[in-house]
DNA sequence: CCTATAGCTATGAATGTTGTAGCTATTGAC
DNA sequence: GTCAATAGCTACAACATTCATAGCTATAGG
């Protein structure tokens, strides 16, 4: 059903457009837990105010956890920053277009 | 040099991070160009004076133009939509999993 | 002219984010 | 036991972004 599924990627986009959210999960991508002011530091620029909120919203969406070691992605946010790994590649190559474009 | 690649990811999610803004490309990412107001139906609940706000931001970074048939997405837009194409599928996922833990 | 459409701008109120500070609980060393 | 270090967070007021609603300007067709 297609009106489904456009729910389904609004929902996900609305998260996904929450100031740092993507850069939480990013910095988590490699496996590695995180403690809180370790995280902070890893996303840079994030005041523990708005960190907290965004963990509380990634934690509700299932998209990561708190375990023992710190705060880790869950399967579900670890498939979703595996399908977004493009990123990396296509904003080296934009950054260096934009560069070219400014000269 | 790893550090610049950070920027790179950096400069682009701090851009896509701001609301409405993959939705703004994700409207336009069939190709079909798109008016102001079609634009604002398509995505949904964005205010002229916001969707005003991302067009000029999209336009400033190369990746959505305005021709003479509406708003389309550049090469580098349409690129980089092709790489978010996996959104999709993971949404749909994750909305169901979502929905099995709540009854 | 008159209406329709397109692209926007104006205003004030609501919501989100920031900077700075500091609280509470736990851990390990002395 | 108590002291410092670390972790997770909360409080508060200033600032920034987004909102809802309204309406302006310009162009094209009838």
């Amino acid at each position: 059903m297609a009106s489904k599924d456009n729910v389904s990627i609004h929902q996900l986009l609305s998260l996904l457009e929450s100031r740092y959210a993507i850069r939480v999960m990013w910095a988590l991508k490699d496996g590695h837990p995180q403690t809180f002011r370790l995280l902070q530091d890893s996303v840079g620029g994030i005041t523990p105010n708005t960190l907290n909120t965004r963990i509380k919203e990634l934690r509700e969406a299932t998209l990561m956890t708190h375990g023992s070691e710190g705060y880790t992605l869950t399967p579900a946010g670890a498939d979703l920053m595996k399908r977004m790994s493009d990123l990396q590649a296509f904003s080296v190559k934009w950054t260096n277009s934009l560069a070219k474009k400014m000269k």
